[in-house]
DNA sequence: CCTCGATGTTTTATTGTGTGAAACATCGTT
DNA sequence: AACGATGTTTCACACAATAAAACATCGAGG
């Protein structure tokens, strides 16, 4: 450890933990938050006071306890669900990609389709699968599949009564069978096809869950059936299954804990 | 003015500050943004690398610019749309009631209902028109009918093509007729109403932009016709337009001027 | 009604820390 | 190759953040 310069200030920090904290648990007053943060009642009325006054939090002034103010809202709102999705995931999809040397993509959806917001090119492929911003069915791929599985179950039968189009001669056209896979995704807590919307293409998928406990993504491990074996089946998915952990963790509302911080590159 | 005692912490109110800055215009450098806030180069930094650490800014590690992180996003999400419209309008609620002395409503439109997001009693009526958390239809009410002014033509078309109850004989209940008082409330950029919704109530009810400057709500002044002559037509339509202003500005994302500040109460 | 305890608010002294200036590094550009 | 602009790091000092403790305010309970 080359104990690595400690450029953070103090106060600012305080005050973010204060944030973290009502966010966590709303409504605390001074002493409950001094105690809960290990700070002195005083530190902790002015950094309130700090923050109050540009509205990052709010007061009830009737019973003198304090929640997030508006200011995050119309902040966080700027920055958008996908936003907070795409920057929480960015740095794990450069690491899961460097481990697993393939393409890597991170999928949400929205309505009966889905959408690719972001991809990290492997090393092998010329080709990339999947292109940011592209537009996909949610009855075939990897990701696609499962954001379909842990949808409702009103999106379900939304989307198994539209044609399903045969991608490949692999893709799952046929409705119970199609649930049948559904149920399987949902059992296993993760989805691995092959050739089902591109035809030699693998995809390893594993779910990420939002600030509010549901299913809001997916990211996935993909490349060339060729370099398919048995061993990388189990790497890949417990790289897939770790990177949607801690996707999941960092935007869990609890935040990233002490062991979770990516390290950055040398 | 009583110079009211400045707890204000510097260093976190500078942290706040580049929030602000960021969300404003994303994707700065170091030195833009020092130029743009009157900030040494080297406070910046810090301040970016402590907010950084907490992902409260993502940097782009190529480029080295710096843009609003994932964590504002996960704590946004925490307080919701709602809660950033109803923690800015609370202040500017109070202050609307203590100057008309009426009832004061907060209306949200949700698909085909609307929503009365809080309210603030008025000193004369005994009896609350609107109750919060009140869902009301979308084609009555002085709100409620700015709103659907203000809402995309197809849910327009949508909530026309429903039958339209008549709550008192006042309410209009003729599409045509409702098409053109939408229209005059667009060129108004207000909408009043006489019992239409409650017989024996009048109510005032001016539009609140959000962030992204589409129409999200509206605020407006209720009470009973008996007490609504001309001159307190044209005070309570001034108060909830200027209401309505306030809480627009304070929930775009260049943030409340220095003007815009609510005086608390003595 | 008064006292007690708990909470939020204000003051104050001291130290530590946030700060600006300036040196340094690292780019891309002409 | 030299420049200019940008991000990074160092450093010393002043002032501002901090802890402790006093004060105010409120409610509960004897």
């Amino acid at each position: 450890m080359t104990e690595p310069k400690d450029y953070k200030i103090a106060a600012v920090d305080r005050a973010l933990a204060l944030l973290e904290a009502l966010a966590d648990r709303p409504d605390q007053g001074v002493t409950s938050l001094a105690k809960s943060l290990g700070m002195t009642k005083s530190l902790v009325f002015r950094l309130l006071h700090t923050l109050e006054e540009r509205g990052f939090v709010s007061r009830d002034p009737e019973r003198a306890e304090y929640a997030l103010g508006y200011r995050i809202g119309v902040l966080g709102e700027r920055l958008g669900k996908d936003g907070a999705l795409l920057y929480a995931a960015r740095p794990v999809m450069d690491a899961l990609r460097d481990q697993t040397s393939e393409n890597v993509n991170l999928v949400v959806r929205e309505g009966l389709k889905t959408y690719v917001l972001a991809t990290r090119a492997g090393r092998h492929s010329i080709r990339l699968f999947a292109q940011a911003g592209r537009n996909g069915p949610l009855h075939a791929g990897g990701g696609s599949l499962l954001l379909l599985a842990y949808a409702d179950p009103s999106v379900i039968d939304a989307a198994l009564s539209q044609p399903l189009e045969a991608f490949t001669p692999y893709t799952i056209t046929d409705r119970a069978k199609l649930r049948q896979a559904l149920e399987r995704i949902r059992a296993n807590g993760y989805n691995i096809v092959l050739n089902d919307l591109d035809e030699g293409a693998f995809s390893v998928a594993a779910p990420i869950t939002g600030a509010d406990g549901t299913i809001i993504a997916s990211i996935s491990v993909a490349g060339a059936v060729a370099r398919f074996d048995e061993e990388r089946r189990e790497s890949h998915l417990k790289a897939a299954l770790d990177a949607a952990a801690e996707i999941s963790e960092r935007l869990s509302i609890h935040g990233p804990g002490e062991n979770g911080r990516v390290k950055s590159r040398a």
